[in-house]
DNA sequence: TGTGGCTGTTGCGTTAATAGCAACAGATGT
DNA sequence: ACATCTGTTGCTATTAACGCAACAGCCACA
């Protein structure tokens, strides 16, 4: 999986970069570095390079923020790419069942939503609407999960809060069931008697499909069968 | 403006990652290198190593297209950084006019709007309905260009084709304009009598806000001062 | 006003990481 | 079977990045 000859470069740039995007306020670039545990030099150059090409934005009192060019990059990724415009016909088939229909991916420890439509809500809106939400709280981020391998998702949260779960041994459980089952069934955080089924797409998965609402006892054999053609389909579109 | 030492790694891996969030299609590794005139090794050490981050993904016959993370980085950056929780309460004052109220960033030639709501639409839904849009085709982007000195102008849009402008020195002379007058009043592409009303925020410009629908003759002094006060509110909080 | 501790930033010698040729392996089409 | 694409890598010369140490600016406290 990695390289011949990775960029080191631009490695942690981007590490750099996301960082700046979670940071909550401005960072200078020597803060920036000890929280990256990064020589201060270093940090300095890649963000005044980030600066430069309007990735980052310096403010006025010389500490950095995410810049014009995050933005734009992230709705033209979002777009352009043909990730939304193929999934979408087929996720718009499932909103026949009345529940919130999203479709999202996983990266480290966070789901990021690329399609979130509750009932009602027109098809356009559901478009675009990103957000981002902690993988192990949500069954979009769990059946991602669990196409890792142990191992990694004990890296992944070794030393670490795991949100939704008490240890890391009833999480790796419950992604050992996922794994036989080939879906999950997990109650909605914060929402008494309502459930997501969701499903990964792809082999290997880069992304899953959910419904999520009030789930009749008996409609789970088909909503799963929707759902798998419907992950089968976007498969095949892309 | 430019560095010291600037990180040439860093600048050609975030182009290859623009030029993949940009592509339509797939692209291998040569073809994406003859696009942007890289060596071919180069390129493809740049996407393998991108592939590596999960920024970018190989498809199943070995092209690449955007990855995970570079959603859930778009997604972060917009929600984490205060950029959009500094301006939302601003922006919601604005929508007493019974007008659309958009806020948006200029980057290079394209606009990314970070909220965008039209009348009545539910103020959470505004937020993070990213999308972009070319500069020279709207009142956001133009009063963002007119920040720029002429000769960047030009150089922006040397040999190429310019949305809404028949020649360079239409917009140009356009961009004069607004420079003198502090804002734009610009017709609304492709809905007839609306028209926007947009003014930039900071100092130097990093965003802007508009104002736009049909807006009633006589209307416009009450909406610019409106305009004024929130960009200049924006500015203070960030 | 002076001192100490912080900040972002850079000059410059050293060195390690990247560049890029050339070659390989696998598709695909002729 | 040949030609021509494709993505990918081993290897080394060289170039670009590393990072020490120093500078300049800011703020607080004395």
């Amino acid at each position: 999986m990695l390289n011949a000859q990775p960029n080191f470069s631009l490695i942690d740039g981007i590490t750099v970069l996301q960082a700046l995007a979670t940071s909550e306020a401005p960072v200078g670039s020597r803060e920036l570095a000890r929280r990256l545990n990064l020589e201060t030099t270093r940090a300095n150059r890649l963000l005044r390079t980030l600066a430069y090409m309007g990735i980052a934005r310096q403010t006025a009192d010389r500490k950095y923020v995410p810049g014009p060019g995050m933005f734009v990059l992230a709705a033209q990724s979002l777009f352009a790419s043909g990730v939304i415009k193929n999934a979408m016909p087929h996720l718009e088939s499932l909103r026949r069942f009345n529940l919130t229909v999203a479709f999202g991916v996983l990266w480290r420890d966070t789901v990021s939503y690329l399609y979130h439509a509750p009932p009602g809500m027109p098809s356009v809106e559901a478009l675009g609407r990103v957000g981002v939400y902690p993988a192990s709280k949500g069954g979009i981020g769990l059946v991602l999960l669990a196409s890792n391998s142990e191992a990694q998702v004990r890296a992944l949260y070794a030393e670490r809060e795991i949100p939704g779960f008490d240890t890391l041994d009833t999480l790796l459980t419950e992604l050992h069931k996922i794994r036989i089952d080939g879906y999950i069934q997990h109650p909605v955080t914060g929402k008494p008697g309502e459930h997501t089924l969701a499903i990964a797409v792809g082999s290997p998965p880069h992304a899953a499909v959910a419904l999520s609402g009030w789930i009749p006892r008996g409609a789970t054999d088909e909503l799963l069968e929707a759902l798998r053609a419907v992950a089968m389909s976007i498969q095949m579109s892309s």
